[in-house]
This record gives structure tokens, sequence and C-alpha cells, in this order.
RNA sequence: GCGCCUGUAGCUCAGCUGGAUAGAGUGUUUGGCUACGAACCAAAAGGUCGGGGGUUCGAAUCCCUCCAGGCGCGCCA
């Protein structure tokens, strides 16, 4: 149970025996009441504090009034009340903390872990570009929320699969293969004419070479799109994304269930005829026009195969749908729910998150990022500033922000990223469970000391985990253990929050919030010394942050150094 | 014109279903290493929360309106 629902119960519990005793004189007692349960701000007030002026409506009382009577009300055990204007200050003793240490150490890498999801089946579906060309910072974005929102999910049990949608069947195909001959024969010495709407990055002269040397009897076509795409799986792989399913849109047709798929919103009435073109009256849902299915020229909309594609998904039996798409996608959304809905499928299954896009920062400008421009791809990004820092960087901000990544500051400053601050307390942690273990000098001898525990020791502790004491009369070193054992267990609502909104970027934040902490408190108290009893609670103190830090970094799929 | 997102410290951003004196990082200034990693810590300075109305005991947060920026509004994908 949480810190704060156990506040809230309390002082629920509190308030229906003041109610019942007649301190409390509420005339609706059937109506709702409710605790907010809340850190504040200013921790000279307490640990935790809730706010009971709501109700001095309800019981005709002054809040403190109220706050008296409940304080007096509740009963106390392993912390502290006291009344401040209308709020009710809790403040937690040793041996709540010790609790929450023992809790943490006994659960380990499941610390945090909250059924939220009961097992659902969701597709998360991200990235899904086309195989024209590589990757740009954009993808990278989506990359990296995709790849730890899945892991959020998963921790939240909820049964992912991640799926990439490879769009291989649009007319950019015909340019991508008429790109690549003029490259084969450009290389061949030819002399060749390049139209405006061709893909001319050079990316495709590599292609061209191993077209060149060995293109196995296949098509321009289908040599450039298998050579893109295995580029791209590569970089992803790199990039600590992984795909349970790489789903071509090529095989809707091939399968006959794009057709299909037509039949069926047909037979459902929302299809008519208007100038040699099918369309789909997507209107009769929250659209604000009716959508072309089948142009006139006989060829089905990208739509088409996109609404294929989703009932294909839905049939497959998952629960949810989530799709990570750009901000420029946006009016995308009602006509593949109103198709979904005239599927007969309940659109409420399909999540739609949109990303703000991410705009290269250089020389303090925003430049837009254009497919056949000069452009910063996500490998070179990859390769200059490391896939942590990539990684976290694309992570750090909620999707609703655009995102400015300058690339240069990324490039030159990297040592002061913050993912490097958050590493380095993990490091930091990792670098006193191995000095314990160590031999040491006598700092006025010199003389060869025993460690401060021995290996046996060390590992008896991390078994039977028995914390006695946290706190050495220490004011300053106090308060540093106390925040810390805190902001372990602030993990778990971290973690519920970061699955319900599908927000990663709240482990980012948690990550530099106890790695804050964990500096502090190393700053303030001594871990080792010879004080046995003192050196192994605090050890584990240590243990259970490297424990925590490790699990919030796996969920965004970034290191967590042992040595930096 | 319509739809979505954004506007908070010099810069980049938090601020959970309304609550106590508005929070971090970075930058600036200052102080701290002779035992666990100074890639660190501590302190100071820095804000009419885009403007204006409204709702109420109370608004950065909710509602209305205006302003500014981004992205969409194809028989493209």
């Amino acid at each position: 149970m949480m810190i704060k629902d156990f506040f809230e119960k309390t002082v629920l519990d509190a308030f229906n025996k003041a109610v019942s005793d007649k301190k409390l004189n509420i005339e609706n007692a059937n109506s709702q009441v409710s605790f907010k349960c809340e850190i504040p701000k200013n921790t000279q007030f307490g640990d935790y504090a809730i706010n009971v002026s709501p109700l001095s409506r309800l019981a005709k009382m002054p809040p403190v009034k109220i706050a008296e009577i409940l304080a007096e009300t509740i009963e106390k055990k392993d912390f502290e009340v006291n009344v401040v204007s209308g709020f009710l200050n809790f403040k937690l003793n040793e041996k709540f903390l010790i609790g929450i240490l023992n809790e943490v150490l006994s659960e380990k890498e499941n610390f945090g872990k909250i059924d939220l999801g009961h097992g659902k089946k969701v597709n998360i579906e991200y990235v899904s570009a086309n195989p024209t060309g590589p990757f740009h910072i954009g993808h990278g974005r989506w990359a990296a929320i995709g790849s730890s929102l899945a892991e959020i999910l998963k921790f939240t049990n909820y049964d992912v699969c991640q799926e990439f949608y490879i769009n291989d069947a649009g007319n950019q195909i015909q340019k991508l293969a008429k790109s690549l001959e003029l490259r084969v024969k450009e290389l061949n010495g030819e002399k060749v004419i390049w139209d405006d709407d061709l893909y001319k990055g050079e990316y495709l002269i590599p292609c061209a070479k191993a077209y060149i040397e060995d293109n196995n009897g296949l098509s321009y076509g289908d040599f450039a799109k298998s050579y893109m795409l295995k580029l791209q799986k590569q970089l992803l792989a790199k990039f600590k994304t992984d795909f349970d399913v790489f789903f071509s849109e090529l095989t809707l047709y091939k399968d006959g269930e794009v057709e299909k798929c037509v039949k069926k919103l047909e037979n459902s009435g929302k299809l008519y005829e208007k100038d040699g073109a099918i369309w789909f009256k997507s209107t009769d849902y929250t659209d604000s026009q009716d959508r072309v299915l089948k142009k006139s020229d006989g060829t089905n909309t990208y739509l088409t195969a996109d609404i294929a594609y989703h009932k294909n998904k839905l049939d497959r039996g998952f629960d949810l749908l989530i799709n990570i798409w750009g901000a420029d996608h946006h009016g995308y959304i009602p006509r593949m729910k109103a198709a979904i809905d005239a599927l007969g499928y309940s659109s409420e299954k399909l999540e739609v998150l949109l990303g703000q896009l991410v705009n290269i920062i250089e020389n303090g400008e925003a430049v837009r990022m254009g497919k056949r421009k000069k452009m910063v791809t996500l490998e070179e990004l990859v390769d200059e500033v490391g896939v942590d820092a990539t990684r976290y960087w694309m992570l750090m901000r909620s999707i609703d922000t655009t995102l400015d990544f300058d690339v240069e500051l990324a490039k030159t400053k990297s040592d002061q990223n913050p993912v490097f601050y958050a590493q380095y307390a993990h490091a930091r942690c990792c670098s006193i469970l191995r000095k314990a273990q160590e031999n040491r000098a006598d700092i006025e001898t010199k003389e060869v000391l025993k460690p401060y525990i021995s290996k046996e020791e060390f590992n008896n502790l991390a078994k039977e985990h028995d914390v006695t004491r946290l706190f050495d009369d220490d004011e300053k070193s106090d308060n540093a253990t106390k925040r810390l054992v805190l902001k372990l267990e602030e993990f778990k609502s971290i973690v519920e929050a970061a699955s319900r909104l599908r927000a990663p970027y709240l482990l980012c934040k948690y990550l530099q919030e106890i790695a804050g902490d964990l500096h502090h408190f190393y700053n303030y108290t001594r871990v080792l010394s010879n004080d046995f009893e003192m050196t192994k609670n605090r050890l584990l103190i240590v243990m259970a942050v490297k424990t925590v830090m490790k699990q919030a970094f796996a969920l965004i799929r970034v290191e967590a150094p042992e040595k930096m």
C-alpha cells in the first residue's frame, strides 16, 4: 500500500469515527467524503499532508477545528500528526521508514510493480516509417517513447506486442525504385536527369553499389526496400527498440485483406460513389469530411490499407491498440475511429498518442526537417551523442511539447547531459557497495586493514536485510536519510502514473530526483564506518537505492552503469 | 476560418483529480575534497505563471475571451 493511500484511509477512518461519536456534525451522512494526501512543498510542515478545508462547509466548522478533531481521533502509529490551519501534517518516525526500506529490499526488482493491466493484450505501434530512407531525429523520439512505454506497460501487467507497420505499398516505392535505378546508372557512368520528387539522398549510393554487386534477381524497388528496411532494423536494435512484429502493408493486398475490408465497409452502408471514386461517409461519425477509399483511377488510398491494417490488429484479439503518431497526423484520428466503428468494432479500443514534433536547433535557430534536404539522421546523432544520452533526451520531455534538439549542445557538452547525473548516482552506489568489501589502508599508519564488511557478511546482508536503525542524531544526516527513503517509496506512484498517463518522461524526472537525493545523502552521511551496525544499515539503504534506480533505468531502456 | 498542441526564472522544462511562501536543471555569484567517486554538495540571486474577465473560502491549475508560436485541414503517404 502506498503511503498516501495509507494516510487517506487513516483520516477517513478517523472522520467516520468522529461522525459516529458526534464530534463532527454532518447533516448528510451519505455524502461522499474523500481526502487527498500530498507531499508538502515545504517539508518544514511534515512528510505528508492532508487538507481538510473542503469539509468546513459540510461540517459547518472552521477548517482548523475540524483538523484538530481529526488529529485527536486518528490512531497514531509510527508517525506524528500536527495541525496548521486546515492541514493535517504527518511526520513519519524511524520505524515507519525502516518498514519502507524492508519492503524495497524484500521485493527487489519487483518493487513498484502494480497490476493495472490485468493481463490485457495491448498492441503498441510506433515509428512505422517508409522504407525509403534513413530515420531522422523525429523517428528517434517515437522509438524512445514507444519502447519505453512498452516496458512500463509490461511492468504494470499488460501483455504487450510492439509493432512496426512497413509502408511498402504506395507510389513512394515507385519513386524509390526510380531513384535507385538512376543511382545505378550514374555508377555505371551514364548521364541521368533527376526529377525533383525523387529521393536524391546519398544514402542510395551504397545501396546502388550493393545492387550492382549482387541484386539477387530483385527489381530496383524490391531491392531498395529490403536494403533500407535492413538498415532501419539494425538501427532500431542499436537504439534498444525491439519490435515483436514488422507488419508489411503489401501483405494486406496480397492476402486480399484490403478488398475484404472494403466489402465489409460496403455492407455497413457507409460507402458511396461520387466523381468516379468510392467514398467513406466518415461524417456519420465525428469526422469533418468524408474520405476517399478508392480513387477514380481504381487504386486505393493510404487510408484504405490502414483501415484494413487496424482491422487486422483487432482481429488478432488485442484489447487495446496504442498508436504513436506525429502531431501532423492529428486530423487522421477521427477518420480511423470512424472506420473502426463502421466495421463493427469499438473505436474506444484505439488510443492515439500524438507526439509533438522535433526541431533541430542549429546556431540558435530551429531548422525544420525536410526529407530531401540535408538533414541530421538518427544514426548520425546516436553515433555522436551515444544511445543512452539520445534516448534520455528524447524521453525527458512530455510528449505534448515540441522537442528542441540542439545538436551542437548535445555533441559538445554531452558530459553535462542530465543522463550522466543520474547514471553517476547509480555508479556511486555500486562503488560504495564494492568498496565496503575491499581491503583499505589506515588513514594515519597506512597499514592495510580488513574490509568494512566481509564478502560472506555482505552476501548475508543482501539476503536477510534486517534494518535496525537509520538515524544517528545528526540532523542533516537524518533528514537526508529520510528524504532518500521516502523517495524510494515514491517510485510506486511514479510507475503507476507513468503507466496510466502513458508518460515515460515521469521516470526521467524521478531519476533526476532520486539521484539528487542520493548525492545529498552521500554528502551528509558516511556509509562506511567503524560502527559496524550502522555500516550495515546504510549499505542496505544504498542497495535499495541501487535496485530502484536500476529498475527505473530499465523501464526507459537506458544503461545503469556500475562504473563510469 | 476550423481542429489539436504550446505560452511558468536569462535558457530548457516540472507543477498529479483547484490548496500552505511558485519548483527543478542549466547559466551567473559565492563557499566546500588528507577516509565511501568533486561527473558531487551547499548557499545566494533570478517570476505581475502570455493579457483580460468569470466560478469560490482559495486559481499556474477549471470556464469564457483575446494575443503569440507550432502542426494539420488532398482522389499524398
